[in-house]
DNA sequence: CAGCGTCCTTGTTCTCGCGCAAAGAACAGC
DNA sequence: GCTGTTCTTTGCGCGAGAACAAGGACGCTG
């Protein structure tokens, strides 16, 4: 279900169209719709063929793999304003992840045979596209370090520090990530088990370093959880 | 010491260079040196500047990082072909890993000023580049996968199968990854240590996969290397 | 508010592969 | 050929964290 008209205001402040006159996103704009998604519906499918892709207006996605043994990794977040689904950018036709709703969301949608012409026709948008996939490939790579050089406390010091920068909002006493998250979320995002992360956690809350509940986090001091995952102060679990 | 002129047909068969016409390619090209580098040499330095990137005409480079505690992880090897050393495209005036020569190699060498005009005024060449970091992002992910899901074993599987394509030439009896590659740097690429993968070499020399020698590597058994590496097989080492 | 499913905690056991140590090969230079 | 350096092999003990196991808490539904 198409809106009738999408305005230029919804999409002009983003980085992806730095640059880009009126004119140029209006273009792009015309050739996307938008849909919106309930909690846990899913967006695409791991292996589905890549006939769409979309940048999310409002709300979150979580991005995951499952390796033919079934084990799940969490990809990663996808937040308001992110560019995903752009299978065509990565030389694939199928999705490598499935994507799903963590909570009410709102994403524009193009077809996928849309992405070439507008990559020819709009340098400026390539040029921004480049940019964040580069950034995506240079968050990609710290985890690869992190995994491979990192104690788990530290990765998972690393993992719920980088959603409360990129999904977190201040409220009084530390910050929270708006969104629900399991500890079974963050053990994919770090490599390890639910039952490890658990107990890092407790050792965190009794230190007064966050605060947790079923599916919520409150991050309360960030400056020593920094300290734990740069390995400046010793961990702290068991 | 520049050559005096680049001839175009030194890249024109580069997927970088697909779907550019002549004068596009001689118009980028003309901004290019080229550039020697002996065994050992080192074309830029992690925490640099990055005021040149490349493309690798001939040789090999490792490119590594190093955590601030002095661990070293490989990123990638750089074959013939690859672009390299692009920090402007992943948002970054510095380099995040430090590229050295494992054998003699030649590079070609842009100033970095260079990069947004070139990206802006060929818009082939930006969608060839988004192509080859997107491919890049891709190898990051399942790299992130196989670090967080596998055991060690079959992570050096993927590893050594992954030289084998990318840096292998066939031999009678198997293929050869042409240039010296030493345990340390399996290790550093698989996150474990030199005594493991020694050990699990060692296992599969024993049963005829491969064969190797200092700083040398042949792989004899393709097929069965990768059913281990995807689990199909039982693991033999140890 | 009873009942059920999902998510979370906490204890115990077990194992992979790392850390440490030391000796053995291959190569380079003199 | 001798010697030093770098790369490699191999043995042994230990510890981080996974696997297994059993409850407990929260929230939804009827």
């Amino acid at each position: 279900m198409p809106t009738a008209a999408l305005d230029r205001t919804l999409v002009c402040d983003l980085p992806l169209f730095e640059q880009m006159d009126d004119l140029a996103i209006d273009h792009v704009l015309s050739q996307a719709t938008s849909q919106r998604f309930g909690m846990d519906d899913v967006v695409f499918e791991q292996g589905a063929t890549a006939d769409r892709f979309f940048i999310l207006l409002h709300g979150r996605l979580r991005v995951t793999q499952v390796t033919p043994e079934g084990q799940q990794v969490v990809v990663r977040i996808v937040n308001p304003g992110d560019l995903f689904g752009i299978a065509k950018a990565l030389q694939r036709s199928d999705y490598p992840g499935t994507a799903t709703a963590v909570m009410e969301s709102v994403a524009l949608v193009w077809p996928t045979s849309a992405w070439s012409g507008i990559v020819h026709q709009h340098p400026a948008f390539a040029a921004n596209a480049m940019q964040v996939i580069g950034g995506r490939l240079q968050e990609a790579q710290s985890r690869i370090l992190e995994i491979s050089t990192e104690i788990v406390e530290r990765r998972v010091g690393h993992a719920v520090l980088r959603l409360a920068n990129q999904s977190g909002y201040p409220e009084e006493g530390g910050i929270r990530i708006d969104f629900p998250i399991s500890k079974q979320d963050i053990a994919e995002m770090t490599g390890t088990t639910l039952h490890t992360v658990s107990r890092i956690l407790t050792a965190w809350e009794e230190a007064g370093l966050v605060s947790g509940g079923r599916q919520k986090l409150l991050v309360k001091n960030p400056h020593r959880l920094l300290l734990i995952a740069d390995g400046l102060e010793p961990a702290l679990a068991k």
